[in-house]
DNA sequence: GTTAGCACTCAGGAAGCGAAAGTGCTAATC
DNA sequence: GATTAGCACTTTCGCTTCCTGAGTGCTAAC
């Protein structure tokens, strides 16, 4: 079961400083403003040197007005809580997942990327203004870059997939494209044919194809509708049953989703993958995809928030001590698919979540409306 | 500089056994028949199971019948010669890029995929048939899947990009997508114009663009064309010039050719990768793409044989301990692509070499020629 | 409720040691 | 002259031992 990250105001990000904290509801624990100080402290100290945390350490806090024991002490309530954990007893301490949990939710602060960052983004994505599958890969790449994590992009599984319209063109005698419009993209498939298509051919197929098969899902093609394309076809009604097969299987394998990676490379730079069998498994995860895109797609209609899934929060085995930072991307309202950071669970969540939400909200700008607008 | 294997006959697949090796021409130093057994019982041993191996080991090889101290001296000997390392003094040898590159060329066995494989092939390509891009991402996932390396496939940057036709289709009263056949691809750009688009000028856009810019580079465009251009559109002037740039951007872009990759983390099985410093150059490689691009597609027309890149042999630095495989994809006797395979020096050439050899013939036998055929 | 002090624990590095593997060389043998 | 047996030598690798430093928990004092 996934849980998703709670949020009190309808605050634009949804990343709130620690007002309201006191007021939270439900079964999670009361923390008094110094363990806040001090769990804070720990998980920021933690995400940015990588070391376990010892009380010594966060006297040097100026926030933290107290001794190294009363810290310990607080600590170890702390760690009875659940919210940290000691690597062995002579060490100091690190977030549990309920520890980064209570910190993304409650704790952080609002980060906001440096003006020049800003301008970065909007100009990568102004060039590809309105190409889905483009302007997606290149926020992807946006986000590996800025945030230095592993970044991906996906189109869900979509549940209805309808081609919105339909085009030929003719190569030659015997050969033509199909050329599909589905949404936001453009999609082709080559038609061969063992007969010769006349150019009025072509015209009659598009023109039939139009009328009778736009806005039809690959299960909603039956029998019926063919016979009817194929009469309105008349002599070169063997051309219907290869092109709607043609048809069917790319709106069929659309369905599957797509999902690309940018900055692989990135996951090396973090002790946290020197393990090398999480690392391969890391790596066979991109490639399955199937997994992922069902996380992905799953929840991705819920909400139009950034969305952490932290360590085993995440459905897949495998994402232990790894993150999953995703916000939707829409367009005329309706989401055409995610853009997200994977990381380890030691993540720079201020800057990650600070990133994904300018950067999404960027797309769905530069995606605008590209039917409706003047 | 590229040093490419050199081969005596017109074999097949350009991988003869030891025949003929005595008459190599040139520089190569001559062996005697137990140094090569010797130093072909070494490599293949080190490529199983990837430790030196020492004199003693040796003498369970039947087909070399001398003693331990006999081998020890020819060791020596090829040492000397430059086909041998040792790891340290009490080590046993392993090749050196020379030894390897000695036993690709003149050494290595014909080694034949077993029936099903070629089946499972055959059998993935064939629904793929002929739409490019999806045939050679499948053939560089088999790739991977049969050798248990990295596998790449690539459309090379070609020098002339030209697009053989246009089509309009228009969507709704001011936004139109641009679709350009170019080889055996086709590519789609959106246009979106302040002004409306009626349905004729559509029609007439597509025919001048026919007319007057297909079979021209981006370099060709030039000043003139376009005002005869805009002469044929007449009242619809004004949709040219956003058009033609579209057109040469989708060319210039195109010409920098495309890389994939498959498997990356099978790269993670190998000790060679270990070290996370060679791993990470590694990933950051792929993700640059530049670089490979350019040896691959520099060197992808020369021959429709496989190539074999050893180690230091690659121009890009990184690639120190890695072996490149690849042997071009044609269309119509045009190379339209390659396959490839990347992976540890110590590789199973044998097995690799002879995947990529079936594995291009039958994309090439996939492709057929979608133009000309019945 | 907070702090100082102290005994305790544990990871991680340095040093030392022996076993195992493999070589190079010499002298004997075919 | 080529091959082999034998032996001393070198080097890695795994193991144990020891030591240090960091950080804790607990108790007693403030």
């Amino acid at each position: 079961m996934l849980i998703q990250t709670r949020r009190s105001g309808s605050d634009r990000s949804g990343y709130a400083g620690e007002r309201g904290a006191e007021a939270v509801s439900g079964g999670e624990k009361k923390l008094n403003e110094r363990k806040k100080l001090i769990l804070k402290a720990i998980v920021e100290a933690y995400i940015a040197n990588g070391e376990p945390v010892g009380s010594k350490y966060l006297t040097t806090n100026k926030q933290i007005a107290c001794s190294s024991a009363t810290i310990r002490n607080e600590m170890a309530e702390l760690e009875e809580m659940g919210y940290l954990e000691q690597p062995h007893t002579s060490a100091g301490r690190i977030p549990s997942e309920a520890g980064y949990r209570f910190y993304v939710d409650q704790l952080i602060d609002r980060y906001n990327l440096t003006q020049s960052e800003i301008d970065e983004l909007k100009t990568a994505l102004r060039q590809k203004r309105s190409e889905l599958d483009a302007i997606m890969q290149t926020a992807a790449a946006l986000a590996a870059k800025l945030t230095n994590y592993t970044a991906l992009s996906v189109k869900p599984r979509q549940a209805r997939i309808t081609v919105n319209r339909f085009e030929i063109m003719r190569l030659d005698e015997t050969t033509a494209v199909l050329i599909m419009l589905i949404g936001g993209t453009v999609k082709t498939k080559y038609i061969r044919s063992g007969r010769p298509i006349p150019p009025d051919a072509a015209m009659l197929l598009a023109g039939a194809l139009n009328a009778k098969l736009t806005g039809l899902t690959a299960d909603e093609i039956t029998m019926p509708i063919l016979m009817e394309t194929e009469r309105i076809m008349g002599e070169y009604d063997f051309l219907v049953s290869p092109v709607v097969k043609a048809v069917c299987e790319t709106i069929s394998v659309f369905d599957g989703g797509e999902l690309r990676f940018e900055g692989i490379n990135k996951l090396l730079s973090f002790p946290d993958y020197y393990d090398m069998d999480r690392l391969r498994e890391m790596l066979a995860l991109f490639e399955k995809k199937e997994t992922l895109l069902e996380v992905l797609s799953d929840e991705t209609r819920k909400d139009d928030q950034v969305q952490v899934f932290i360590g085993r929060e995440n459905v897949v085995k495998v994402m232990d001590n790894s993150t999953l930072v995703f916000k939707t991307v829409s367009q005329n309202g309706r989401p055409v698919g995610a853009i997200g950071i994977i990381g380890p669970t030691r993540m720079d969540y201020r800057r990650v979540i600070a990133t994904i939400d300018s950067l999404t909200r960027s797309v769905t700008d530069a995606l605008g409306s590209p039917r409706d607008d003047g």
